[in-house]
DNA sequence: GCGCCGGTTTGCGTAACATCAAACAGGACC
DNA sequence: GGTCCTGTTTGATGTTACGCAAACCGGCGC
């Protein structure tokens, strides 16, 4: 039913074979969300885990007053809603289609007997959790010791290394994102981001319109980050 | 040469045989770390890796101009400085005796073996990592949406919880923390942390001295944590 | 083509905190 | 008991970035 050149090429399932690889899928389902949709919720049951074989999605936690922050953007090829594997039953956030997205899901019950029986598959995904450990680790690190400039073209440039993809002038995010997006990932107001991106933009050295952002001078958004004055 | 019942007892190894234990321990070696010293240190090779059996440990990352910032606090009976379940090879931070520590060391050359020994010991870290991830989210989100007033209460009574000491008035932090450590686990300055303590105390819901934090009204440092204004 | 809506820009006042500065206190050591 | 050291308190001043407000803009639907 799905072909296994879906997945064979991706970090998860290298390594597996291909008669594992078609066991795995036999099992899964392939979803359609359109730009916007939730894939899930926080605080629901957690009866399913995915891989996003094309598209953004934005994980964005809730707070209790409505507040809300972004944790992180997930790119294709990757695993994500694998609450079981924390030891959660719940989502812990939200997941939202950040522009229309082709989701592979599989239920949660599978989830110990697959890591079980592909270890390589359990080794590579323990690895993405730790390396999301330790981005949540500098996260913390930057929130506590550096100023919004710096945090916002931090922010900016993760996106642009993660999914930067080439224009006429520069390296463009290649999803949708607003202003607002970017606060919510830096811990600032949209009129902050507003005011440093407009700055940016007469120096030169970004390009942006309606949640559009182009870096023209990563090198000096990278001093910007690294906390140089101007 | 170590006896199984240092052992036994700790969450990482409930669920293990007499055989297993015994086996695991006969790989270890104990050390003792006096106040102050350190386990290891950020950047050095992860050639280790620990359980301490009595004492706290802070884990705290160095920024490239020299601040600090507090990850957490480690207590007895907990897996530290497992980089390498994280796909690491140098350990990510410093881990420092608070007060006067037992540690059990192995090789992390035996990492790989043992995990996949002892499947129930290495689910459990596998969900003490999660449980550190969950925490770092909840981290970030508090440093994006609350003020350092609601960091700081927050922060005490993670601690209190984590590690409180019945005293004659209330619940003590059992392990000596300045306003700086406060500070540098907020994400603020000491001289700020100061300040909202003195408050605290003259409204009688802490004690305090010299690196020493008693709560004596837990449920009004709470509604401070949760953001009422007084 | 026009109006509407969501996103964006920009100005102004100000709260929250950092920074600078200086005095103060508890212990440890002699 | 005195001295030193480290941690703590408190005040005065400065700055960052938030909150509020209002105007603006670009695309989409009608």
């Amino acid at each position: 039913m799905l072909d296994i050149s879906l997945i064979a090429g991706l970090p998860p399932f290298e390594d597996m074979s291909h008669a594992d690889l078609g066991d795995l899928l036999s099992k899964a389902r392939s979803q359609h969300f359109a730009k916007g949709d939730h894939i899930f919720r926080q605080g629901e049951d957690a009866r399913n885990f995915h891989v996003l074989l094309d598209g953004h999605i934005r994980v964005v936690k809730i707070t209790p007053d409505g507040e809300q922050v972004i944790a992180r953007y997930i790119s294709s090829g990757e695993v994500f809603g694998i609450a079981m594997a924390i030891g959660r039953t719940t989502y812990p956030a939200n997941a939202i289609a950040a522009v229309d997205c082709v989701v592979l899901t599989w239920p949660s019950s599978i989830w110990q007997s697959t890591v079980e029986s592909y270890p390589s598959f359990s080794t590579k995904t323990y690895h993405t959790i730790g390396s999301r450990l330790q981005d949540a680790q500098e996260r913390i690190v930057e929130m506590a010791t550096e100023r919004v400039e710096q945090r916002v073209a931090t922010a900016i440039l993760k996106l642009i290394k993660q999914t930067g993809k080439p224009t006429g002038d520069g390296l463009q995010i290649d999803f949708p994102i607003s202003r607002q997006d970017l606060s919510e990932m830096t811990g600032t107001t949209l009129h902050t981001v507003s005011r440093l991106m407009s700055a940016w933009e007469n120096n030169g050295y970004i390009k942006s319109g309606r949640q559009k952002v182009t870096v023209i001078q990563g090198d000096k958004l990278q001093l910007i980050a690294g906390g140089e004055k101007t």
